[in-house]
DNA sequence: TTGAAAGCGCTAACAG
DNA sequence: CTGTTAGCGCTTTCAA
């Protein structure tokens, strides 16, 4: 900058003024500046700016999904991204692998670079860690999954509603012996979706003991195993409900395995690619990652804006897509 | 800082060595920062340290990907994160939607913020704007596509030899009307595939003028569209190569309502998420994202460390995976 | 409309 | 082992 200055003939100041766009600048000085600055290739240094401006922001903000390379949270950043950049913030974005000691890590790395703020899956036990930084007023917005042991905003989906839903779908369409893939029981939507479903059976007068359930599935393979088993079983269910996208996978492996794509109900959690190509298509509850992404980019917007109200909690509806694979009926008799 | 300092009774520069690890503190000293360090919530500034650091790094580095929601480029990003993570970089990613513009500014907002180094995928039809801060001594590296007008490293697929090896796979099964639906061909990849293609039909001794050569598909609902055309017309082909994703998943459509899937043979470039569940599992030429993204981090580590050797261009090879679509035969006859 | 001086939080270079 | 001084590139404040 001071090259420019001196290249310009102006002192340092001024170029400050032309480079930031500020007003009191004579056009006449105004294009020579410009004129030495293009010739230098100068640009202006970001960081070293905010370490003196007033508010000291940086136009960054921290991303922590559980995985960039996840298309649930991909989508998430993706529309955060669209709702960030006409602000000229940036955004840095990390994976957490559901690993409770990355998220501290890193929450602390995006802390030392100084971000405006954080968006965060949760995923260790208590987020209370981050109680300074929040209350010395760095905003922070919870996605997917809500926060404990600090008051933040979060945006999550409505999971036991969804799961719901699932459920009384299933029933709908004849079926009374259902049953229910989870994820690891550890993981809060997991629970709420367990939660949704068996209520929902209860609701239907259905007998909830008999379901058969299985949590802590975490990959496509276990959950095929768990299918397997089930089907094969006495008794089996004529319908199930798998809680998440590779647990549905697995399910829908063990199906065609078997070969009872067509005789055995299914409806997943979570939408995904090519799920109408199937055979038969794959019902699932959808949810809404540019929603949610928005959503949590505007909470943390107004927040940055010096929103100080009460920490809130925005639900994501989620939606029922009928493809065929849970419109199947029970066998006759 | 200085409240640290002052809270310990100790210089500043005292406190700058403990927080930076740096030796010639002793214990006691140490432990006197560390207790006043954590009892102020303190947290050392990255920004301002960089400041005045020689080399002036920030530990940080920006990646600018067609889009963070495309499953290729998400993979990419996810193998650069886990290359970068141990030396403590993080990573701005962003968007370029195929603009041009987009790919300029936010070029020019990532040099705003003084990263340590650039990935990009280049869509600009040159990049030469960045020969300035390339030589400048600003690491770049190219992944996908090589750049223009610039002479810097570059990650990108075998896409012609990949092409050809479909092209060859098809003859081999007996195919001798083959086709290509390809995207746009402003784009190089694009091209080359297609070259790659037809070159392998020249080798074979095959007419390459009697090709049904369909270009400019850009979405999934284009290239069904172009796939139904070509299949009802007069003498339709008896193989299809599709050059990407998108372009798969319309042909896909296309053979499904004219049901044909398992009557002409389909080879896709690119591979996807439950490509083997479907019905006949499709054969594709996968590229390796994760080994893109490790090598591309590696190259920018590299010179970043100040490699000065001339820059180069990095191939990765593609892989063909036979899945049933790619392996029907011609119908007899 | 312009610029000089001070200082943001830190590290380099040098003293003690 | 420890501290002092200067200054990174910028914006603020204030004076011209």
């Amino acid at each position: 900058m001071r090259h420019v200055a001196a290249l310009a003939g102006v002192g340092i100041k001024t170029v400050s003024r032309v480079m930031n766009d500020e007003p009191g600048v004579s056009e006449a000085t105004r294009q020579r500046v410009l004129g030495a600055s293009q010739q230098l290739n100068y640009q202006l240094d970001m960081a070293a700016g905010s370490l003196r401006r007033t508010g000291r922001q940086t136009l960054s903000i921290g991303l922590l999904l559980p995985s960039v390379a996840n298309p649930f949270s991909s989508e998430i950043h993706r529309a955060m991204e669209d709702a960030l950049a006409p602000r000229g913030i940036a955004v840095f974005a990390a994976s957490l692998d559901d690993d409770p000691e990355r998220e501290k890590s890193l929450v602390a790395a995006f802390l030392g670079r100084r971000v405006d703020g954080l968006v965060l899956t949760p995923i260790a036990r208590s987020q209370a860690y981050a109680i300074p930084e929040h209350s010395r007023d760095l905003p922070m917005v919870f996605i997917d999954r809500e926060p404990v042991g600090v008051e933040a905003d979060a945006v999550v989906t409505d999971n036991a509603v969804g799961a719901a839903r699932a459920a009384a779908h299933l029933i709908g369409h004849g079926h009374t012996k259902l049953a229910y893939l989870g994820d690891r029981p550890d993981i809060q939507t997991a629970r709420e979706r367990r939660r949704g479903f068996i209520e929902e059976l209860g609701r239907a007068g259905q007998s909830t003991a008999a379901v058969p359930v299985r949590e802590g599935l975490h990959n496509e393979e276990s959950a095929r195993q768990a299918a397997l088993e089930i089907l094969t079983a006495e008794n089996p269910p004529t319908a199930i409900f798998s809680s998440q996208n590779l647990i549905t996978f697995g399910v829908m492996r063990a199906l065609k395995e078997l070969g009872a794509s067509r005789r055995v109900a299914l409806v997943g959690f979570d939408d995904f690619t090519l799920a109408d190509m199937m055979e038969p298509g794959i019902t699932v509850i959808a949810q809404h990652p540019e929603q949610i992404g928005k959503l949590a980019a505007e909470r943390l917007l107004a927040r940055i804006d010096g929103d100080g109200s009460a920490p809130q909690t925005y639900v994501v509806p989620s939606e029922l897509i009928q493809r065929g694979s849970g419109e199947l009926p029970p066998p006759a008799g």
